[in-house]
DNA sequence: GTCTATACTCTGATAGAC
DNA sequence: GTCTATCAGAGTATAGAC
């Protein structure tokens, strides 16, 4: 435990990260072995050894990183926006960009956690929660302002909704068909009518 | 290659992929071993090798098997639906409760095809793809008559949705808080206003 | 067709020199 | 901190008796 962080480190640290998200990504955590790990990251499975005791901890890493991440970017993009309907919007942009925009990290913390084993799995999970309670909160405030029917859930919203967009880094493409602004414009068209409250 | 299926072969293969199924839902492809397998089918690894030659066969049959149910079962549901919004609904609903009635074959279907490598993976992803020009054909058919707003693409439609309820995977839990008639009712709640052309 | 027994390969993890 | 070398275990696939 150091209290100020070393470049090197950080550097390091990020390099042996998004090469085993690349990997991860591809192959799976089981289909990646630690020498591939250490050969994209310019190390020897030695000297890999040294950063992370076992393989488990570099998903483990990897996967803090990617939520605290992508906490910080919602937080970020949502902070000065006081429309609630933008709110909901920015932030659904937000979580799409994050997502689609070629972080393998964000990837393989959707779909690589069960490959955890116990208390890391616990931990994850338990960080992942703090990052959909803060897209409960602002819906239920939002609902609470009347800007959604009355007959949505919201928690069974933001499960429908988010599950729409996580579904997405299965299908798209960078060269793809449809660009990110396409994707969003219509995702947003299809939900801002489908829950909006007529007043 | 046999004309006649053998009531037997069915019997065996259908006990042997559900036992498979289950664990690789449960592990995962990669960690379930071929013994477990065996184990769980009531064989010993070596009758198991006679049925199927390599471990990857099995994942194929299965996906096979998954995707032929599915197909069959949208295709009866929406038969004798004309009234083309019913005639969605009713198929968002088949597809919802394939997913989450239990099939674990449906589910590795979903996320599972990564572990398939090369011929295999085109021949499955070539299947998959049949299921979904289905969908296409049926929503370009009802956006044509003008039951869907112009400026939704419905290719995209169908991504976002389906997506949607796939995702529903990874979180739905038979004893959770949200029955599966409440979820289809959002769902279709959700869709049907987002998507609804103004007459 | 089903079983027992095993060959062969690959992997995660480690020991210890430098 | 980084390297070489290696161990111990696990896993797939196979051979061949019955």
């Amino acid at each position: 435990m150091h209290l100020v962080a070393s470049p090197k480190v950080d550097t390091d640290r990020e390099r042996i990260l998004s090469a085993a998200a690349r990997l991860f990504r591809e192959k799976g955590f089981d289909g990646t072995t630690i020498r591939q790990i250490a050969e994209a990251s310019g190390l020897l499975p030695g000297s890999l050894h040294y950063r992370y005791r076992a393989k488990e901890d570099i998903l483990v890493d990897m996967m803090r990183v990617a939520i605290e991440r992508t906490i910080t970017r919602i937080i970020e993009a949502t902070a000065d926006i006081q429309e609630p309907l933008v709110r909901i919007q920015t932030a659904l942009q937000a979580h799409t960009e994050m997502l689609l925009s070629g972080d393998d990290m964000i990837y393989v913390l959707l779909f690589e956690w069960r490959s955890l084993r116990g208390n890391a799995r616990q931990e994850i999970i338990g960080e992942r929660d703090r990052y959909e309670k803060y897209w409960d909160s602002m819906l239920s405030s939002i609902k609470e302002q009347g800007y959604i029917r009355a007959d949505i859930d919201e928690h069974l919203l933001r499960l429908i909704g988010l599950g729409a967009i996580n579904w997405m880094a299965t299908w798209y493409r960078k060269d793809g068909k449809y660009s990110l602004d396409e994707i969003g414009n219509t995702l947003w068209s299809i939900i801002s009518k489908g829950i909006l409250a007529t007043h």
